[in-house]
DNA sequence: GACAATAGATTACAAGTGAAATACAATTGC
DNA sequence: GCAATTGTATTTCACTTGTAATCTATTGTC
């Protein structure tokens, strides 16, 4: 089973806030959207207009974040919208870029200034903690059950 | 002791990657500096002309993130750079708005993606319970003094 | 069949950014 | 005293981003 994906775009992809939000929608949905559905999703919360949210899905398009294709919708021949890199993925570059920026690279740089700044509630850094030690048993654990057999 | 700074600018400072290395270099330094210097600190790590250093100087100044003041140095009048702001208040917005965007404004959801992506090693997990586990230890103290006197 | 609503494509436009070059002023070396 | 350098200010220029509007093709309606 070799690598499916063929690597075309060196660049590392910039998806701008708005575009994000764009994004999101269509990540949650699971499936290609037509523009309205994109547009109908976003109103509440937003307060663009229907063009510009049109431009947002076809810039996204022209960066070869979003690809169409013509889908059967209500009887009707609809341009779709597809995401072609998966959140998980953009997410990951967004914080690396991010923590590079800002922290040297490093979560822990960033998770020690929060906490020395005060920035984050007692309640908050015990889940954060429990949810560290379950990873970390878990890891430990695996490691012992290869190591001896 | 009252509130010493008075807040004047209500905007939230918006500092560019490019000027960001600019600041850190003026903001380590903890002192003002001339042009020259910054210049000279960024050589190794950059490939930008001394011009357009310069722009970035100007630039943080015309949006008050730097202010201008002749000094002294080596027998000569110079411009010199000095912050208006303070490194930890803008590294609080950035690190708010990079949240919010990105993770519903929550670091937990963050760290939580990170951990299960896979993309923090053991030991750094572990130095980050640590850390935890001793913040969170000091802060019950802090409260149980407070409580029974 | 003319007309309005909708979808989609193309264009607009100002502000912000990255990356300088040019122009001018002061200073220094000779 | 003048040329060369260095410091500072002003200008340039293309690209991106937010925010659409306009134009054109299609389609459903009276």
């Amino acid at each position: 089973m070799r690598n499916e994906k063929t690597e075309i775009s060196q660049e590392p992809v910039r998806v701008t806030a708005a575009e994000w939000e764009v994004m999101r929608i269509i990540w949650d949905a699971g499936k290609p959207l037509p523009a309205a559905a994109v547009i109908r999703a976003l109103e509440p919360n937003s307060s663009w207009k229907p063009k510009t949210v049109r431009t947002f899905l076809n810039r996204l398009v022209t960066k070869n974040v979003l690809r169409t294709l013509r889908l059967e919708c209500d009887g009707q021949e609809l341009l779709h919208y597809e995401p072609l890199i998966d959140e998980v993925t953009t997410l990951r570059i967004e914080r690396k870029t991010f923590l590079g920026r800002f922290f040297g690279g490093a979560i822990q740089s960033m998770l020690s200034t929060c906490i020395e700044a005060g920035d984050i509630p007692v309640d908050e850094l015990e889940a954060m903690r429990d949810m560290i030690d379950r990873h970390v048993a878990s890891q430990k654990n695996a490691t012992k059950m290869e190591g001896e057999p």
